[in-house]
RNA sequence: GUGGGUGUAGCUCAGCUGGUUAGAGCGCCGGAUUGUGGAUCCGGAGGUCGCGGGUUCGAAACCCGUCACUCACCCCA
């Protein structure tokens, strides 16, 4: 009989690891209502077309990473490779943007792309997410980065960098194109094989390739933020001093090329050295014409994504406790014993006390191994001696300290007299 | 999709150029303590050596295939 097994890349999260993602996920939650956005959730999986509209049909995402499956009608549906498109898609459907206060939304949940599996990587994975609608003052850029620089830096996580880059606007980037290309193309035998394919599909992307020779070619390159228009450029400027006014250090990186086809204007990207070749946590941008791409009015937008898997690989892990969090363990005993444990362990519980037992043990003995295991605080011992007197013995497991207390109204005198 | 590394007990791993009953540490169960946990001592259980085939008198080891995990490329959070 073959044992049904869990699908690559796709990971359980055991007990003993979800106190740290907890942890991570009420930072996220309590920075995100702290900066005035919203929980919005979206469903996991939504028609293919809107992802392939609004990443962009040729990026790797829609090409070949996406769990595709037709609905029992013939639709073709897609498990969410990222949380914008849902975001925008209900923004748009709901009629937001009628609503007179700025739309600030962020969202917690899977994400799916068929990758090869990797540190940091899954097919499975988690992302916490931001999205400002509505506003195109620069001051929404520098929220959204001082909310995740805000966040991550809480968490403690290590070697963070912050590194910002414009695309300036879609005219910028048109004129710029051209420009590029034919800088590349001057310079095209010194390429590696897939930036030849590149310079003609997506040139911006040549520029952050990894191969070494690419790199020195591209460092002569005509840079993006030289060609900014005006309003552009101002955008950009105001963001920048915008981040040093409020204490965001970040690095100017001329060659960060988002990925996705909607950024526009401001790009950024934490990055750590703790996470092996995949150096992102989070990055973002903003995205002013995607909600009119799909089929909404005109309005901007800005926000970004952080993989919670990558926070977590980053995790000091002292930063958390992992103790558990039961207070009392009920070691009942004896015929008798048992029989008065099961109402004790109920009405205990019912007081609002944390309280384990072990039903597989009979003896004492066994049950005090097990509240040791569960690193309960006291133990109630209940044999059958406690029984016939109508009390209990209550055994500090710390100091060994033990007292006779009466079983009538123990729940609430434990609670008194017991400090937690 | 491509390449490298690794698959031996619940966990971490030994196991020599092929040699007969496959080991250790930790963990688990029991006892020393018939109503007192963690420490110590003693005892015990637990393994299709990833799977399939091949070479050989003999394979955990060598060869081929396959699967899984993992790291990296690509790309991304």
């Amino acid at each position: 009989m073959d044992t049904i097994k869990g699908i690559k890349g796709v990971k359980d999260i055991l007990p003993e690891e979800t106190p740290r993602w907890r942890f991570i996920e009420d930072a996220a939650r309590r920075w995100a209502l702290a900066y005035g956005y919203q929980e919005i959730r979206i469903p996991i999986f939504e028609l293919t077309a809107l992802f392939a509209r609004s990443i962009g049909s040729s990026t790797d995402i829609v090409e070949k990473e996406m769990y595709t499956f037709p609905d029992r009608d013939g639709s073709s549906l897609t498990l969410r490779p990222e949380g914008t498109a849902g975001t925008v898609r209900a923004f748009i459907e709901h009629n937001r943007a009628a609503d007179p206060v700025p739309q600030k939304y962020f969202y917690l949940g899977p994400m799916f792309r068929h990758e090869r599996p990797q540190a940091g990587r899954l097919r499975q994975f988690h992302q916490f997410g931001v999205e400002s609608f509505g506003t195109s003052d620069p001051r929404a850029d520098i929220e959204v980065i001082a909310l995740l620089w805000r966040l991550l830096s809480d968490l403690a996580l290590p070697d963070l960098t912050l590194e910002i880059n414009s695309l300036g606007g879609a005219g910028d980037r048109a004129a710029y194109k051209p420009l590029l290309r034919s800088f590349l193309s001057q310079q095209e035998s010194r390429l590696c094989e897939n930036c030849r394919r590149r310079m003609e599909t997506n040139p911006l992307r040549v520029l952050d390739c990894k191969v070494p020779d690419c790199r020195t070619v591209t460092e002569s390159a005509p840079r993006l933020t030289d060609h900014l228009s005006p309003d552009a450029r101002t955008h950009f400027d105001q963001v920048l001093e915008g981040l040093t006014a409020i204490g965001v250090p970040y690095r100017l990186n001329p060659r960060l090329v988002r990925g996705l086809d909607y950024y526009c204007l401001t790009s950024f990207e934490v990055t750590s050295t703790h996470l092996g070749a995949q150096n992102a946590v989070g990055a973002g941008g903003r995205y002013d014409g995607l909600v009119e791409t799909l089929g909404g009015p005109s309005v901007p937008a800005v926000g970004f994504a952080v993989g919670l898997e990558r926070m977590s690989l980053m995790l000091p892990p002292e930063s958390f406790s992992s103790t558990n969090d039961c207070h009392f363990y009920v070691a009942a005993f004896g015929e008798k014993g048992t029989r008065i444990g099961l109402v004790l362990l109920d009405e205990l519980r019912r007081a609002g006390l944390s309280t384990q037992c072990d039903y597989r043990s009979t003896t004492l003995k066994a049950h005090l191994r097990q509240a040791d295991r569960l690193q309960c605080r006291y133990a109630i011992l209940l044999g059958d001696d406690e029984a016939n007197c109508g009390s209990i013995t209550l055994r500090n497991l710390e100091s060994k300290a033990q007292e006779n207390l009466p079983l009538a109204g123990l729940p609430s005198l434990l609670k008194s007299r017991v400090s937690l």
